[in-house]
DNA sequence: CGGACAACCTGGTTGC
DNA sequence: TGCAACCAGGTTGTCC
């Protein structure tokens, strides 16, 4: 569900009300949500810190606390952070609680249980967590043609699916990546070695103003989506293919389509996207 | 290394 | 109305 806009919007939301702020105490209810390192260590971890910094690395939010330690949120398909008052009545999934100075708490929400939580100690833990193994972000000036080029030069697999992949480009997932290849007009199932410079240009410039169109937006809120206050984001009413297929193209009038690419429910228009 | 696919999970929707 | 089947915006581990 969270792609970059969304987990952006979270981070911009939660950086201006978490900062300096104190974690009183953490309760873990769903143990397998935590990643690294165990469920007690976690909790213990981050009694008493107060967070310095709140960051996004592609889809990972990454709140760093005073003392070291980073806490990276990833939401999956269907989790959320929510920011509630003290008396706040009780979110229907929520997984881990940190309660805050002040009685306030901030939940992680997630129905499907896909989230993940993970507090690393860049000095003392010996593992790369996942967000350092990331592509490039796609709005931070460094994803250009010149750049995507090499990293897709013996890449046999359909663009489509190579965009969903983390190490290639940070953040894309399935909205941004169908609503980008209609943008470019490019066919979902071009293997990733076959494009031209040209092509890539077009592709960045693209995938730069989609994500930051939805960022103006607030998210897309396709089904469960919603931001640090429990409210719907806009961008659902701006998509012109994602689930749109039977309906008719806006720029040609063409059916649109869908077919499955790597598992994943893709939508394009067979006209504009040769 | 790259690609295909199963696995992890549960709620909401669809169809019989 | 009831219930089974199917679908879902993500990532990772395994196998070839």
């Amino acid at each position: 569900m969270p792609e970059l806009p969304e987990v952006e919007t979270m981070v911009r939301d939660l950086r201006a009300r978490l900062m300096g702020r104190v974690i009183e105490r953490v309760e873990v209810s769903w143990d397998r949500m935590v990643r690294y390192p165990d469920v007690k260590s976690f909790e213990q971890g981050l009694s008493g810190r107060r967070f310095e910094k709140v960051e996004r690395r592609g889809k990972h939010a990454l709140f760093s606390l005073y003392g070291g330690s980073v806490l990276s949120v990833h939401r999956g398909m269907t989790g959320s952070l929510f920011l509630r008052p003290p008396g706040s009545p009780d979110d229907r999934f929520v997984r881990t609680r940190f309660l805050l100075e002040g009685g306030w708490q901030l939940r992680f929400d997630d129905a499907r249980k896909f989230g993940r939580l993970i507090l690393f100690d860049p000095e003392r833990d010996a593992i790369t967590p996942p967000w350092l193994t990331l592509g490039p972000e796609p709005l931070h000036g460094d994803l250009t043609a010149k750049a995507l080029l090499p990293r897709l030069a013996r890449r046999t697999a359909a663009v489509k699916t190579l965009l969903l992949n983390q190490a290639v480009i940070a953040g894309v997932g399935n909205i941004y990546a169908d609503e980008t290849l209609f943008l470019c007009r490019i066919h979902p199932q071009r293997p990733g070695n076959s494009l031209s410079t040209a092509e890539l240009r077009r592709l960045c410039r693209a995938l730069s103003e989609v994500l930051e169109a939805a960022i103006v937006r607030r998210g897309t809120t396709f089904s469960t989506y919603r931001d640090v206050d429990g409210q719907k984001g806009a961008n659902q009413h701006e998509l012109v293919v994602f689930h749109r297929h039977g309906e008719r193209c806006g720029r040609c009038g063409t059916i649109i389509q869908r077919i499955v690419l790597g598992g994943r429910g893709t939508h394009f228009c067979p006209r504009c996207q040769r």
